[in-house]
DNA sequence: GGTCGGTATGTTTACGTCAACATATTGAAG
DNA sequence: CTTCAATATGTTGACGTAAACATACCGACC
């Protein structure tokens, strides 16, 4: 008999539930807060604001409650009145990647700075799916302004960026009108060019960074200018994947050619390969060949041949970007578009001058 | 006469005005999309929601109001309602260093394959304060769980984390109780130290890393452990900071003791900033001192003498940890509370056996 | 000693969403 | 044809906060 009736009942329920657990959170309210204090909720808000309205003993009452209570004001719900999230988002590609990295890291400290925490969105593929994807996150208005860390670059020749959305762009593409942080990547790369050119080499040889890197673009766009100005030959391009590996693997090549002097690759770590892909073949750095880098990461001074390359630094990077972003969330119209960094070449002891008998 | 009544006017305004600026922001609402489509924001609601209860030719109609408004769910208001975010917290400190921002990525790429967004609050000073304002600013209940790349140690014992807060510690301290996920150094260590030993060593030396290190301190703690266990003796442990730099520093010293035949690095970049200071003092690697290092960076294997390391799987690591928040968020309490990644011994060129007439 | 300007506080309302409840509509079983 | 359950939709209220508006009080000035 009793069988019968279980049957009948539960059916209504699951229906229209949402899979989702309730709340059931209890953190306390303003409203907790000012039962306790004696006062309204909005004084209350006033002194979690910091407001100079508000009468000191009354103040003190207010913040003992919130004390005992634990009060945390409630991030959505203040987000919900004033539109505002206290929060950036990033928007970068592989993070394991040093410069990406210290991107990140630079732009956190900057916000956290000011006060706003950072919301990260790293993308695997540089499809545009996948960078839409990210930013449709990001832009469920979770955020007041977003750091694209470009670096790669997409299929899509512009992203569909929502209107009212701050947007920095770092390391990327500049022909769009957002404002934009970048190194002067044409600058490192000249000075690192002509350096090596002034040393005597009769020209330099590029390894390059993969093909849908602006950086890696950039470096060897004025790589080449620096060249041709100098009246220089132009080298076949070698390309890299900015790995260790794929620096080694193009150094095999270049080891097998007497006239190769100098090289120049497009970031540390490929010169690292390449270092050792010279060291294997008996041409030894930099009596046979010169090498030099690009990032100045951290362990280049201490390689056993330590590396002429060109510093970076990020931190300046990310107080810029952090700086252009709150330029726009606080409507503030009249700072700059575009901030460039200059990179700093660091002569180690990886290039000298060439031998006198080679190929010259 | 009228400069009289300019001084008169305007003190009323600026009293109790918010410095910020209004949100004047239009994004459409769930209303405006109701509106358009003819039903009710509820249904709306609904369909946003991708609920089953609702007329297709309804859904439909509401699917292109949305579509031709543009509308995004506002995150902050259903986030009032529901307490959800959609967002995992991660406190960590330096993300230059190499471990520290391939577990971040790892967790940000686990986390956006479980639709959440990552809010990475980065801590530079290893002071309680600065963890504490990293933490007040995620728990403002704008995350659901937080990972604690705790890495550093801390002066104060424990921190004080909101009871209904998830919490998953990464790479930390294991005294307290909440989940955690961590690389097994003491089987990354004893792994390394039993292959030096194993190739005839009489003992190891140790570069340990800094000593507020949880990390540094197990893989310290594993060595002395792996000697004793195999009667070997201990020699003094020397101290560095993970930089190649103190890598290079330490190894000035141990080059100029003969008994030195093999050592111990924490990290790789401390090994190469070593195997440096050897070349630089006539000492071969391996040659005269085998050198091991842990973390295996990219590079590791292109060096001049491919340096033996301990492989971590950053993946496996930001992977479980998402697991295991994401099992607190939604309540399920019958998965595992602690989770070791098993790192690998990669053996390179660096390591060989002593020259038979060496110290031993 | 009353008007006035200023300060401290309280009251009301709206932000956008979703849960709970209410209602209309449909179809099937008795 | 009635009864009942299931489905589709609408209505109401609450989440926690801060802006806008309202009130109470105090001291100063003429």
């Amino acid at each position: 008999m009793s069988s019968r009736r279980k049957v009948v009942r539960m059916a209504t329920d699951n229906r229209t539930r949402s899979p989702r657990s309730r709340p059931a959170r209890q953190w306390p309210s303003m409203a907790d807060v000012a039962t306790m204090a004696g006062v309204s909720s909005q004084t209350v808000s006033r002194v979690a604001n910091n407001r100079q309205n508000v009468d000191s003993a009354t103040r003190e009452k207010v913040l003992s409650a919130m004390q005992a209570l634990g009060y945390r004001p409630n991030t959505a719900a203040r987000a919900l009145v004033t539109g505002r999230f206290g929060a950036l988002g990033v928007v970068s590609f592989d993070v394991g990647a040093h410069g990406n990295a210290r991107t990140l890291a630079a732009i956190a400290d900057a916000a956290r700075e000011a006060d706003f925490s950072v919301n990260f969105m790293g993308v695997r593929a540089q499809t545009e799916a996948a960078v839409r994807h990210a930013f449709q996150h990001l832009m469920l208005q979770s955020v007041d302004g977003i750091v694209l860390v470009e670096s790669q670059m997409l299929d899509t020749p512009s992203l569909r960026l929502p209107p009212a959305m701050p947007v920095v762009v770092a390391d990327g593409d500049t022909g769009h009108d957002h404002p934009h942080v970048d190194f002067d990547q044409a600058h490192g790369s000249h000075s690192v060019v002509s350096h090596l050119l002034g040393l005597g080499h009769r020209t330099v040889w590029h390894l390059a960074g993969p093909v849908d890197s602006f950086a890696a673009r950039r470096r060897a766009e004025a790589w080449r200018r620096t060249l041709t100005d100098a009246g220089a030959p132009v080298p076949p391009l070698v390309y890299g994947d900015w790995s260790a590996r794929s620096g080694y693997r193009a150094g095999l090549d270049l080891a097998r050619r007497p006239e190769v002097t100098a090289v120049f690759a497009a970031n540390d770590q490929m010169a690292m390969g390449l270092m050792r892909a010279l060291h294997e073949a008996g041409r030894s750095v930099p009596g046979d060949v010169s090498v030099a880098g690009f990032d100045d990461v951290a362990e280049a001074a201490y390689l056993p041949t330590p590396l002429t390359t060109v510093h970076q630094d990020f931190e300046v990077v990310g107080k810029h970007c952090v700086a252009l972003l709150l330029d726009q969330i606080e409507g503030r119209t009249d700072g700059p578009l575009r901030r460039a960094v200059e990179p700093v070449l660091v002569i180690r002891s990886s290039t000298a001058s060439p031998r006198p008998g080679t190929s010259a």
